[in-house]
DNA sequence: GCTTGCATGTAAGAGGTTACATGATTCG
DNA sequence: CGAATCATGTAACCTCTTACATGCAAGC
């Protein structure tokens, strides 16, 4: 129940359309929430009905029309009822770690290659986050972080950081379990 | 669609009921998965519909009757061509990231007992994996890891292991940022 | 002429959560 | 005497994914 939230995050930060904010979600907002336009587009109208959020139809020319969305009043308090509230910590959900424990009744070392596409993806994953934080925060360009805003999205991309170098670590211990087990 | 994977997995590790399986996902398969008993009993009764496993039904005495289950040769065919596909790695979602780049639009140091919170969460679930680790692969009774099961059931634990610490580590950081904001 | 980008949506189905329901036994 | 453990399930609801659908403009 945490897209609403999410949206309403995304927006306050920047007002924008459905096909905006899927296209955020796919970029910085996407090392912490996914989800797709057609996820966005069903919940930002259930906002809409609700009040949580503003829309303003814009006219443009040489493209389609599109629907500028912000933030309410009402979608502000529900946004900071949920900050007050606890939460959770999230569970995790590793399909590939399913797959390495299967290995064991199957070929482990037909896993490697597998393995290895994923240890790439990650690694794509964790240069464009590093491309990321030098463009907006450590490089020349940035300006000096003195709003809170860009100190937590900072922190917020750090974390990104860290999970996909750990990640990248235990994928090559994997790896490197499977080819001890290849030898044998 | 991994649910009915893990759950193959699981009864190829050690046969069970649906309620000694839901016990597992709470705890060692419960490091990459979780699975509550009302989802495990609803897939495990399809999947004998589909004849994926076997069911033995056992009365106990002093306890209710329970069903075991084990994992019938069209179930570890399934597993089997299931191994050998490739996956897309999985999608992050941190509710508390989410929460931390809308605490700009709220009150960032109302954030800092809730992160505590998560802390000590993550902490507690550290030295539950370490224990295990110390019971079942690095202590004395634990015997040489000549298998290549085990030694993949450990390599998974140590991707659990390494999750927590970096989470560990990120989440002091995020409590280093907040006590910063919250002195200005 | 084909692909990519912009921009919106519907519909079906799979997957997951929460609440409710029952009933015996063991331990403090 | 109350709580926890063992053991199974139903029902309602919410969420998420995948496939389908449309249409214009710009660039190669």
């Amino acid at each position: 129940m945490a897209l609403e939230h999410a949206i309403l995050v995304a927006l306050l930060e920047k007002p924008g359309s459905g096909y905006e904010l899927a296209r955020r979600f796919d970029r910085s907002i996407g090392y912490f929430w996914t989800a797709t336009h057609q996820q966005i587009y069903r919940v930002l109208k259930r906002m809409e009905g609700d009040g949580w959020v503003d829309v303003l139809e814009v006219a443009q020319q040489a493209r389609p029309d599109k629907k500028e969305y912000s933030v309410a009043p009402a979608g502000r308090s529900v946004l900071s009822a949920w900050l007050h509230e606890p939460i959770q910590p999230d569970s995790v959900r590793h399909e590939l770690a399913v797959k390495i424990r299967g290995a064991a009744f199957d070929d482990p070392a037909a896993l490697i290659l597998e393995v290895e596409r994923h240890h790439r993806a990650h690694a794509d994953r964790l240069t464009h986050y590093l491309a990321g934080e030098l463009r907006d925060f450590t490089g020349v360009d940035a300006p000096a972080a003195d709003d809170a805003g860009r100190e937590l999205q900072h922190v917020v991309l750090r974390g990104g950081i860290a999970y996909e170098r750990m990640t990248l670590a235990w994928l090559q211990d994997v790896l490197d379990t499977l080819h001890r087990l290849a030898e044998r």
